[in-house]
RNA sequence: CGGGGAGUGGCGCAGGUUGGUAGCGCGCAUGGUUUGGGACCAUGAGGCCGCAGGUUCAAGUCCUGUCUCCCCGACCA
């Protein structure tokens, strides 16, 4: 490809609307171009990276067993009215009719159309299990798009569906997957780590979070340095009986006392006056999931994860209860407790031991109860873990303090068991000849957000630095000087590349060596090849890798070989083994 | 949806309080001189100042409305 000839240019500042290094520079390297809020161009350059990335993809999910298609973006909204979504979600779905005025959505996701497709073609056990992906365009009309290619509305993503026979099945093939999306991250250059993802409410064993973990990231991740543990903050537990005071037999009085605690309205206050380990405290809050008010009871030291109580009762999302809500339900606030309290939903933290006493609210203005003892002295309907992981938290695993990370999700892997299958019908014969729905895998990535973090990845002050594997050319061919000679040898170099079926991408612009030089670092292909007069005078081209600071001198005629090596030992530095 | 900021040539910005012929840098075009790290000279093209109303003899500038974009938060299968 001529410089010359590209479609698209290069920008000497930075666009005002750029934050993160990856918008900016794909931007400034004319990759990108924004047509409204979240939906973006892909001009030559940045496609050709994204045709490797998507063929990366191809390699690891068709190693995985998984089959390619394609669906549709434009669905009638029968199919989501049957799994209930056309309900269940909010305005990120755009919805529409068509000219004869049937409801139709743009596709935010395909578990609908491949779950149809499931229940036409799998009528029995011997065609278990399959798994088909597709590589499509969705469309989410998001709140907010940011970060450029990081967040956007209208994105192309790799999905894979897998379909098993039971539990069993779906269990030993989500593995595989795994195995996948760490491979195809590899592969391209981003370091990602698997972290426990929230199973959201319908429950299931298994959710997995493909995390490049970077400060301008969205998503909050607590990681383990010693043992490797690793969770999206909505999953992430911690080891609650760490630090705990042993509980000393004359402690656990017959019976709560009441006593004055004026103006201690926090856990701090009062353990303070009370001269109490907030660990022998308990912290009552109240929520709604909907309408219904939820009390939550947890150790006086830790914080309630709201996702947790929203799974746990079966909503989107719980609030907390506003003052006059908690006056509503009889309640005083900094002095509230379980203790006493009716028709009331109560959810005690697996933080709390029935075996001992703690200080808890009086419900009564400015007192406290000493020896309260959890299941004797107030009832709770469920104990669960509801415990928020914070920074310093000690690892549910290996005991030592985690650590709070920000990172991009650029993949997921959800074990759907049979949410769709279910409601939409997709059922199978077994060996006995009884009808059993489908147990349902699916392994999302984005595609475009993937090459965001490829550049977040790989890049310096001076522009990108592409992986080999996905550069959108292995080779960056400067042609340097005006005389003839140089001319003419920078030419026959570029034919000759070509003809050797090396990607090269040559700039013959009548440009200064200076603007070359920095056009090559911005748009970072892996190797640049310098043909000039000084070059010819010292014996060939200089060839130079962008990700290290120095050149060498390669006769012309070595050229070719030279390359293919340097672009196969890339390739080679980059790619997983069959290992990992 | 809450808070903040911004819309003036392709990009980055000034002008606005004090209304009076729309400006700078980069980029682009043509010619010439240059050529190993964002060259120089000359000439030139390109903007109904986001949009719609209003005030005024006169609006980029003042008033009202509206749309769009960016950032923080809420949200995120």
């Amino acid at each position: 490809m001529r410089m010359s000839q590209r479609f698209g240019r290069t920008l000497r500042e930075k666009p005002a609307e750029a934050e993160m290094p990856s918008h900016e520079l794909l931007l400034r390297a004319g990759m990108i171009s924004k047509l409204a809020a979240g939906i973006y161009s892909y001009l030559p350059l940045a496609w050709r990276a994204i045709k490797k990335i998507e063929d990366i993809m191809r390699k690891e999910m068709d190693a995985a067993g998984a089959q390619e298609m394609n669906m549709p973006v434009v669905h009638p909204s029968d199919i989501w009215e049957e799994s209930g979504r056309f309900y269940q979600v909010g305005p990120e779905m755009v919805r529409f009719k068509d000219r004869s005025g049937r409801d139709m959505v743009l596709a935010m996701t395909h578990e609908e159309p491949v779950t149809d497709l499931a229940r036409r073609f799998i009528d029995s056990h011997k065609q278990l299990p399959v798994v088909v992906y597709h590589i499509q365009t969705k469309f989410r009309d998001e709140p907010r798009s940011r970060g450029g290619l990081v967040r956007v509305r209208e994105f192309v993503m790799k999905d894979a569906y897998s379909f098993h026979a039971d539990e069993k099945s779906l269990d030993e093939y989500y593995p595989v997957q795994c195995r996948a999306y760490r491979r195809i991250c590899q592969s391209c250059g981003v370091p990602v780590v698997q972290v426990q993802g929230d199973v959201g409410m319908m429950g299931g064993t298994g959710a997995h979070e493909f995390t490049y973990i970077t400060d301008v990231g969205e998503d909050t991740v607590l990681l383990c340095p010693k043992c490797g543990y690793a969770a999206n903050r909505e999953a992430a537990c911690l080891d609650k009986n760490l630090g705990v005071p042993e509980p000393a037999e004359e402690e656990i009085p017959s019976q709560p006392t009441k006593v004055a605690t004026p103006g201690r309205d926090t856990i701090a206050s009062v353990c303070e006056f009370l001269g109490k380990d907030p660990k022998t405290s308990i912290k009552t809050m109240v929520y709604f999931a909907g309408e219904e008010p939820v009390m939550v009871v947890l150790r006086g030291d830790l914080d309630v994860n709201e996702k947790k109580l929203a799974n746990l009762r079966k909503v989107e999302k719980v609030r907390l209860a506003e003052p006059e809500e908690l006056k509503s339900l009889g309640l005083e606030q900094g002095y509230m407790s379980p203790v006493g309290v009716q028709g009331i939903f109560v959810v005690a933290d697996d933080s709390l031991s029935t075996e001992r006493a703690y200080v808890a609210g009086a419900n009564e203005h400015g007192y406290h109860l000493v020896g309260v003892v959890p299941g004797r002295d107030f009832r709770y309907d469920v104990m669960a873990d509801i415990a928020a992981a914070r920074e310093g938290d000690p690892c549910p695993v290996c005991g030592d303090g985690l650590t709070v990370k920000r990172g991009i999700e650029v993949g997921n892997t959800f074990k759907l068991g049979t949410r769709y299958s279910v409601p939409m019908k997709a059922m199978y014969q077994d060996e006995k000849g009884e009808m059993k729905p489908l147990v349902m895998g699916c392994y999302g990535m984005g595609v475009g957000r993937l090459l965001a973090c490829v550049v977040e990845a790989n890049h310096d002050e001076k522009g990108i630095i592409w992986p080999m594997t996905v550069a959108p050319y292995h080779v960056h061919l400067v042609a340097l000087g005006t005389s003839e000679e140089a001319r003419n040898a920078a030419e026959s170099v570029y034919e000759r590349l070509l003809a050797e079926g090396i990607e090269v991408l040559y700039d013959d612009r009548d440009e200064s060596a200076g603007v070359k030089f920095n056009d090559a670092d911005l748009l970072g292909m892996p190797i640049r090849v310098t043909v000039s007069e000084r070059s010819l005078k010292r014996g060939g081209a200089e060839v130079k890798l962008r990700r290290l600071p120095d050149g060498e001198i390669v006769a012309l005629d070595e050229l070719p070989e030279r390359l293919k090596s340097i672009i196969r030992s890339e390739i080679e530095r980059i790619l997983p083994g069959e290992e990992s």
